[in-house]
DNA sequence: GTCGAACTTGACCGGTCGGTCTAGTTTTCC
DNA sequence: GGAAAACTAGACCGACCGGTCAAGTTCGAC
């Protein structure tokens, strides 16, 4: 579907984009239909299929800038620090203030990444963000800040601790990002560096 | 749906929903018609509805069955150690080896989770394991075998290393199921003890 | 002003879906 | 052996789904 478009039609599509990222998220891609969504925009179905081949690709769409656009926040912020341990750290605030300014695009993440369909197609993205982590984990180690140990494996473990209370603080109980990233944090430092940060966890 | 069935018949529901358990975690819940569960078995669409209310009361079903097997082995897994952190590693351990020994319900709670619809129904399942969980990381830090900090996050923290490297490494790499809990416990064990475990991790 | 490209409408289509129902067969139990 | 209960088959149904299309409108460049 590649269309040239003018700028009333880009933002068309944005809109578009937009509002089937919310449908989706509150009640589902399979029971969100195409009718669904124009009718909800008061369009006819003709402008859905003029800006998009097919439902799954709207969600395709969808799915791909968004990742592109955490990974971008994620990048820019874990830029500054020399300390690769201090650039995990940004990375994981990072997530979790884009998670939180975006908890439609989080619920279809985890959606999608479930999906036989769709979860194969996430994996490029993920890829990527994994190697940035993991670059960061490896260069921990070499300087000797982290102990050794197989930075695959530590990276997916921090991956995992950042994802899920992010799952359950953020989408479920709409904590502050900064505190859950606090808590995140501290969780995965005392995995990392062996010793137990000082202040108590802000979190409840 | 409550019929009384005979051995037969107990066979028969038996028979669907491993089946179908099957066939949701291959094609997903919403691309598996009912019809091609049937098909597939060789039988009526008559034998569906009379064993079962509707298609969402059968995956209701499975759900509620693996949820209460997973939960059974984990308990009976952490009953005997005095030491909660013993505890803890073989819920750890427990959970990896019944995901690993069943990974189609492992694709199907993953599924479930996410979705709009079943997710919310997975609550109380889940609140009951994460309390046995909670539990054993409170007497853990009144026993002072743990830095003080709030039990939820830290459970909640364990959860999400457990889920995420079974995840990856058991439903995407079939990695061997002591193996990743090894990974996972030690990456754990470093977050709460505050010191290294001595051994490199085996994983890869 | 005009012409083609961008955009929009909504009726329409074939197909599939979850679920029903009737008519039948098998099993169980007295 | 006979009646009731358990079980099975599969044609059928209305609803809805993703997607098409012909026709019409608006916009921007020249």
């Amino acid at each position: 579907m590649d269309r040239r478009l003018t700028q009333r039609g880009k933002e068309r599509k944005r809109q578009l984009m937009d509002f089937a990222a919310t449908r989706f998220a509150e009640s589902g891609y399979h029971p969100t239909s195409v009718a669904e969504i124009v009718e909800g925009m008061g369009v006819g179905k003709g402008v859905f299929y003029w800006y998009f081949a097919s439902k799954e690709e709207l969600l395709l769409e969808i799915l791909r800038e968004a990742q592109l656009d955490m990974r971008r926040r994620q990048q820019s912020e874990m830029g500054d620090s020399t300390d690769p341990v201090d650039r995990l750290e940004s990375g994981i605030r990072a997530t979790m203030y884009w998670l939180a300014e975006h908890r439609d695009l989080m619920s279809l993440f985890e959606f999608a990444q479930a999906d036989e369909h769709f979860g194969p197609l996430l994996r490029p993205g993920r890829d990527n963000s994994m190697s940035d982590v993991m670059r960061h984990v490896q260069e921990a180690m070499v300087a000797g800040r982290v102990p050794n140990g197989d930075p695959f494996v530590v990276s997916h473990a921090i991956i995992g601790v950042t994802n899920h209370l992010a799952r359950v603080f953020i989408l479920g109980r709409e904590e502050p990002a900064e505190d859950v990233a606090q808590a995140a944090i501290m969780f995965c430092r005392s995995g990392l560096l062996g010793q137990r940060g000082g202040t108590g966890c802000r979190l409840r």
